[in-house]
This record gives structure tokens, sequence and C-alpha cells, in this order.
DNA sequence: TTGAAAGCGCTACCAT
DNA sequence: ATGGTAGCGCTTTCAA
């Protein structure tokens, strides 16, 4: 593997030169002559160099190069792409990456502990809005002090951290073209299918928004069940089909369930719309139509920028825009 | 964060003694008087003495403490689940890990040229059967060269590594409590569905292995709906149904999917069995019998086994066992 | 059985 | 604008 010295030797310059061009963050005596630097430039690519990072981060006075990465513990395709595109963006950065998943307060302050004993960390988070309601302290004071915080926020991101990054797909615009969709299709009447215990109403906010004109009730499961039996399918028909918005697949694959051996027809006059396009929806017997969020994007872009804050330079949060998936259940 | 120097100041004793009584692969001089070991040990634990991997790393010549992992690019359940594991068994032993993506062989020799550039470097793999195989050269060589290799084969792994750790689920097995279930359950005829290019067959192996005297027959699916087609449903029932083995939950789906409104009634005269209990398989509108792969464990145990071999420690290659799912599809 | 010291690749201070 | 050098935490050789 070649290294700093390799290349000075190769120039006849001296290894602290070629350190000031190569390193991420100069000294403050890091002025080196624009000649110079390009044959630096050239003779690194040349030779192919790969940077070091754990001696540069060892030499930093830190721990090592790694960066945290702490996710909910689901085995689903919407994770999996997170790390896909975490995982491409560090490698072509040249870091390594420590996974941590869980849900609980303590599996996050554990993550916490872990990662935060490193000078010179970074961490990506992606907490439950309770779990991050909770440990509000324990971030702040390691933002305090330094660290370097990237949040991938689903909800509605009321903390104020100092220089933290927050990203994510933007919700409120899911529940829009949800319901652009369902009215693109002849719905006349809406049900809003949101999660149990609605932590934020993000996707809620932008169906609702779309829909002020038109008879619409939210509810959560339980009660969107009720509902559709205390309807008639027959009023209901492809021509003016009722048009339900899940949360997420598995609620809309619930609703598919209950809806077995009944009058009502997913994709005839019942229109079912899910969200995060997972494994399989595509193969079901009534594919399923959905909002697909970026994830993979996310995670690359994420990881692009937790590197820029780890060199103390200026990141921009974003919010990435989620697609429709349009199939056949909608 | 506590270092070595710190225990021994602490103690009293020099650095070296300390370095090698905690050092996971002392060197040649490494004898310590066993009072002295048990002081250090006992001291390491009070002060949570954590490992730095990578000055561990780069002193021992290597160019970083990280481990490469190599995955098929699928944003499933059972990824998400492997790297889960995978990542529990990291952190625990304080290695960071660098995880690639990808099907080609292009995206192997990537992959290859990033992590075997280290000396010292660790490699876990899951590999396609035909992406091995064109580059078995590669990999006999980087092995023979003293790289450590962890391979996850669902296949039969037919190849000669000196030293290589092998390790996965016993697909044979699987196909033999598919094959045990649908007996169970009182099935007459057999069809055992597998991919269209069946690189090995070990699920088949294991599910005819078991149907010996039964009539069964193997296909892929084009060839299997045919046959749907070609039978009555009436002549099955709830006391004598068909049964199929599909090998993948994706499979499995595209069966339900292709007897929808047809007399066939999946779980009553129509018995299907998947592969791999993918995320939502437990919601579907019938939910589906499948068979479980413990990947998570499976993960934890590998990277247990690749911190072994990195330490030049042998290891034991295992096949871990599938498990019933049993849902209402069979 | 223990300790001193060189060195892994790099950064960052000081001097020139 | 450039170079020399100490030191990050650890391993490993050599000497005691």
């Amino acid at each position: 593997m070649v290294k700093l010295k390799d290349i000075a030797d190769a120039l006849g310059v001296s290894l602290t030169v070629v350190s000031r061009v190569l390193n991420p963050k100069p000294d403050k005596y890091g002025f080196v002559a624009e000649a110079t630097r390009e044959l630096v430039l050239k003779k690194a690519a040349e030779m192919g160099y790969r940077r070091n990072r754990s001696a540069e981060f060892l030499a930093r006075g830190g721990r090592s190069a790694n960066i945290g990465v702490f996710l909910p513990l689901t085995a689903n395709s919407l994770i999996a792409e997170l790390i896909m595109g975490i995982s491409e963006g560090s490698n072509r950065h040249g870091f390594p990456v420590n996974y941590f998943f869980g849900f609980s307060e303590e599996s996050y302050m554990n993550f916490f502990r872990h990662v935060s004993g490193n000078a010179n960390s970074a961490m990506i988070t992606y907490p439950s809005l309770t779990c991050l309601r909770l440990l509000h302290g324990t971030v702040a004071q390691y933002i305090a002090e330094g660290g370097k915080v990237a949040f991938i926020a689903p909800y509605n991101f009321d903390f104020q951290y100092d220089g933290a990054l927050i990203m994510g797909v933007d919700n409120v615009l899911g529940g829009r073209i949800a319901a652009e969709r369902l009215i693109e299709r002849h719905c006349r009447h809406f049900l809003n299918c949101h999660p149990a215990e609605q932590l934020d109403g993000l996707r809620s906010r932008g169906f609702l928004q779309t829909l002020t004109a038109q008879p619409v009730e939210s509810d959560e499961p339980a009660g969107i069940l009720k509902q559709l039996r205390k309807w008639r399918p027959e009023d209901f028909s492809e021509n003016a089909p009722l048009g339900i918005f899940a949360h997420s697949d598995s609620v809309a694959l619930q609703l598919m369930r209950a809806v077995r051996d009944t009058r009502w027809r997913v994709g005839g006059n019942l229109l079912i719309i899910g969200y995060d396009n997972s494994f399989l929806t595509d193969q079901l017997p009534v594919t399923l139509t959905t909002i697909g969020q970026p994830f993979r994007q996310l995670g690359e872009t994420l990881m692009d920028r937790v590197v820029e804050l780890l060199y103390d330079r200026p990141v921009r949060s974003e919010m990435l825009a989620p697609f429709l998936v349009p199939r056949e259940s909608a």
C-alpha cells in the first residue's frame, strides 16, 4: 500500500508537504505552492494512494476512524437499503462503520456510550421520537462537547441542536402523493389509516391538506376496519371507489387481509395505498401501490455530509422526496 | 479512554507486560507471571479498558483493523438479519466493518481489491456460486497468501481452500422439514418448485429424499404453473391436498398470485411452503408457512470465528439448522 | 519474567 | 512555502 512517504520520496519533497496537500483538514500552516500541490495530487492519483484512516485518526488524537450508526432493529427492506447507501458512502470515503440496532433507550444509550468514548467521533442515528425525547439531554450534551451527529428524522424534528444534521424523507409530500393518486383514481370517500400511537402526523397532514374538500376520516387500523364493516361495498365501484391511505405496507396488508372473503375488491371498489415499498409487495395476490422512500440515496448523502461534519465543514440539512410506486391496489 | 499505559501506571508495572496480558496474539516473549497476569486482568476490567483496534493493527503492520463483508445486493430481511448479527459480533469484539454489496464478478473483484490491500485483513463473503466459480483463482491465491476468508455458502461447497471457514444453513434439512410438514398435513401429491436455474439442488435433495415413496414432480415456476392448470382442484381437498414446496417466499407468492380466482384454495386443497420467512409474510391474506433461516445467529457466530481466524487460531466450519414457521398456507 | 525502545502511517507543531 | 520531529496507542524485538 502506497503511503505519504512513498509519494514524498518519489517527488523529492518532504512528507509534511504531501500530508498538507492530501490531509482533509490541513494544519494551520497548510500553505503549499500551487505547483507543488498539483504535482502531489497527480502523483497520488498515479500511485493509487489510499488514505489510512486509522493512522489519520490515531494521529489526530481520536481513538479510531469509525463512524457509529444507530438504526431501528427492524429487518425490512428500508433499513437494508439505508445500510447499503451508508456502506456505499463509507467505502467511498474509506471509513469503516459500526452499526448498532435497537428500539429502546437502553440500546440507544449503549450505542452512545460506545461511540462517544472516541474523540473525533461521528454518528448517524435514527431514533424513535420517544427515544429521542427521553435522551434529549444526553444528545444535546454530546453535541455541545463537539460530537457530530446526523439524525435521520421521519418526524417533525423540533429539537434545537446547534450544527446537527437532520435528513429524512418528506412525509408531508408522501401523504400528498397518496391523496393525489386516489383522486386521480376517482375516489370520493377517503380513509386515513395512521398507526395506533400517532406520534407525529406528517403523513396525515399531507394527505388531509390535499383533501380539504372531500369527506375523509382518520383513525387507527382497528377503527378503519370497523368503518369498513359499517359501509356497504355495493355503494362503491370502480368508478367511485373508497380510497384508503395506510401509513405503512404492513397496515395495508392487514387491511387487505381483513377484507378477504368480503365484497370489497382491492383495486376495484376499494383502493389501498401503502408506504415503504417493502420487499415482495410487488408480488402480492393484488400487488400493492405504495409510497417509496429513497433510503439508499438517503444513506449515501448522509454519509457524505457526516464526513464533512467530521472535518468541521458546514453542511446543509435536507429532506428527500418520496415517490409513487403505482401497482394494482390503487 | 483508558489505555495500556494507564493500567501499567496504576499497577506500577511496565506497559509491555500489560500489553502481553491483554494482547489477543502475544509476542513470542509473552511470558507473564500468573500473579501479574491476574493483577492486570483485574485492573483492566476495573478500569473498563477497551482495546483500540486501530492502534493494534497499525502496530502489527496492517493497514487497519477493518473486516470486509461482501453480501448480495438484495434488500430483504435475510440480508438485514445477517447484517444485524455481524454487527452485533463486530461491536462485541470492537472491530469496525466495511460492507460491500453486489452480484457481479466486478463487484466481487472490487471488494477483493479494497479489502485485500490490507495486510492482516479478513473478510466474510456471500458470493453466488457462479461468481465464486469465476473468481476461484483470485480467492485461492488470497487465501494462500495468508488472507482470512469466511464463506457463507448456501450451496454445496466443493472448493478446497485450506483453512477457509465455511458456514451456512443446512438446506438439505430445510427441504426435509418442508416435506415432513406437507406429509403431516395429509398431502398425497407433491410439487417441488425450484428456481429457473437450479445451480445447486440441496433443498430439492432434502425434499425428494423424504418423499421417495410419494409421487412428486420437480420443475421451475413456469412448469409448476402449467401443472396446476392441468390438474383439477376438485380432485384435491383439505383431507388430501396438493403440496408445493417453493424454494423461496418470492416464488411462493408468485404461485399464490397465479391461483387467485381459481378453485385452488391456498391452505385448503393447495398447501404452499415458502423459504426465508421474509418480512410481511406473516401478514399476507393467507399467511405463508415458510422455512426460516437463523441468519442473525449465523452472522454473530461467523464474526466470532473470523476474529479467531484473524489471530490464526483454529476454527470449525458449521451448518446451522433451519426451522419451520407454521402458518396458514401449509 | 520484566522493561526499554523502535516503529506502524499520519498529523500538527515548531523552525527555517 | 517547506522541512524536521514528537507523538497518537499499540506490538514486538532486544536487552536485562
